[in-house]
Order: structure tokens, then C-alpha cells, then sequence
DNA sequence: TCTTGACTTCAAGTTGACTTGAAGTTGCAT
DNA sequence: ATGCAACTTCAAGTCAACTTGAAGTCAAGA
């Protein structure tokens, strides 16, 4: 398959397809002339790297999960870690959310009267001076 | 109070402080010399900032938010919709932290062995389809 | 008065994941 | 044989949210 076929069968432009390659993602398996062949296999490779993309993963984690032999190694622990963190956004956001929706159906005049707002307002601020403490103290 | 006192107090870097005035996000009340001096209420402004960033708003949209008056123009539309938003990512974060876990945990040889890990892959996969003929059909 | 540390401006750099443009090459249908 | 759409490389540009650096100013304490 040459890189037009690849990207009319995923939908990604040949100009992120080259880039993936460069970084170590994807290999082509030949050439004919100048142009870059692809076995069969890059589409599932593909899909890999945008299941991994969605759960967070940055291209270059995954260059290194499985660069080497062509052969996919992931390994659990980091599966597991990424779980943990998607875990972590996830009662994040959902604070979030109930916040917003509670703020958005509020009916102070002002969404500095609403308690609900004050609450998420609060967490917030707590998060500025979390973060200044936390990058001095341990960085 | 000088842009000291604020770095101080929220734990925002001073280059963060200018960054944001020259967004629009904050205002200096007046300047001693050169040096920018802040009104108290600057902490609750900051407060709110840092409240709409982990709410996924950009600061460009907050500045559209509370530019004009100096009030604070929340409007419970963007609200709502931006709590939508959340919800949606809320499902997808689950969707994938559900599959990692399982991933994980699995006992396959290999993950592209593992039966959950193909439904994940095909659900990214999709993923990419998707969003190639959306981009084509939509835009 | 002098020093100094905290401020100032403005331009440029950073990161990640790509995209865009220019200039050149080539497989393949006619 | 020829034309051209589709490829190629390489460098530079993009976006958001900042950070960094250089060079300069200045308020306040000793």
C-alpha cells in the first residue's frame, strides 16, 4: 500500500503518516522509486496509536512502548498507571461538571452570591497556591 | 498591591500576571513608577480564572466573558454547554479507563489477543474514520 | 547618596502534534 | 513519449499558554 491508500482507508493526512514515521510510530516497508510502501499491518498500528492518543498517552510514550522490535510490548504497569490518571481527571471533571450545572441553574444575581460557585471558587483558588507550594517544595 | 504581593499570594508567576493583563484577564488599577499596582479583588478574579481553566475554558473565551465591563458576565448558557461538554469527555475518559483496567489485567499472550483490547482498538479506530469523513462531510 | 532587588518592556523561545509551502521527482494512464 | 497527480524532502509555520533573556528603570533601606 502506498501512503495514499493508508490515508484514504484511516482518514489521517500523508503529512501526519511521514511525521509518525519520523518519529519512530510507524514503518514503511519499502520503497518503490521514492514513494513509501506499507504492509497491511500499519492500519492496526494506526488504530493503536489513536486508542493510546485518546487514553493519553503523547507520541513519544508510545514510540517507546514499541519501538524496538517492531513487536507491540506494552506493558501492564503502564496501562494500569494511565488508568489510575484517567481515573484521577475523571472525579475531577465530574466535580466540575456538577459544579457548572449547579452554577448554571442558580438563580443569585450574581454567581459570586451562589454558594455553589463560591464552593468550586474556593477549590480553585486552593488549586493556584497547591500547585506554587507543591512545585517549590518537591521541584 | 505590587505584582509581587499577587505572584505571592496565588502563586502565579509575575510574567503570568503580565501575560494575563495583556489578555485582558486582569486589570492594574494604576502604577507606582512603572510598577503595576493591583486592586484585592484581582485574587477572585485570578481565582476565577484558574476555576475556568480546569473547567476546560480557554483564556481567550474568559476574556470575551468579563472583558467589557469589569464585571464578571458569566453567561449560564456557556455554562451549560461547557458542562456538557465534560459530560461527553467524562463518558469517553470512562469508556477507556474501563478498557485499560481490563487491559491490563488481562492474561492474553499478546493485547491484540485480548478480546476487550480489540473493542477498544475497533472503538479507535472508528475514532479516526469518524472524524476523517466528518471533517470531509461537515467542513 | 548609593546600592540593590524588584520591578519594567519587548522579542524570542518552548512544547507537542502537526500542517504548510516550496521545489523537486516519478509511476502510470493515455 | 508525455503529462500530471501523487508522491518526495526539508524548513518553517501554527496554536495556546506561558517562560526566558536582555537591557533598562527605580523605590526604598542602610
Amino acid at each position: 500500500m502506498d501512503i495514499g491508500e493508508v490515508s484514504r482507508i484511516t482518514g489521517l493526512p500523508a503529512s501526519t503518516l511521514r511525521y509518525y514515521e519520523e518519529k519512530g510510530l510507524i514503518v514503511s516497508t519499502g520503497r518503490r522509486g521514492l514513494r513509501r510502501l506499507y504492509a497491511p499491518q500499519v492500519i492496526e498500528r494506526l488504530a493503536l496509536i489513536a486508542l493510546g492518543q485518546a487514553a493519553g498517552f503523547s507520541l513519544e510514550e508510545m514510540a517507546g512502548m514499541f519501538g524496538a522490535g517492531g513487536q507491540v510490548r506494552i506493558d501492564r504497569q503502564a496501562l494500569a498507571a494511565k488508568a489510575e490518571e484517567l481515573d484521577a481527571k475523571i472525579r475531577e471533571l465530574t466535580a466540575m461538571r456538577n459544579g457548572l450545572r449547579h452554577a448554571a441553574a442558580c438563580r443569585a444575581e450574581h454567581h459570586l452570591e451562589c454558594p455553589t460557585f463560591r464552593r468550586l471558587l474556593r477549590a480553585a483558588t486552593k488549586g493556584i497556591f497547591g500547585r506554587a507550594e507543591r512545585v517549590r517544595g518537591t521541584k
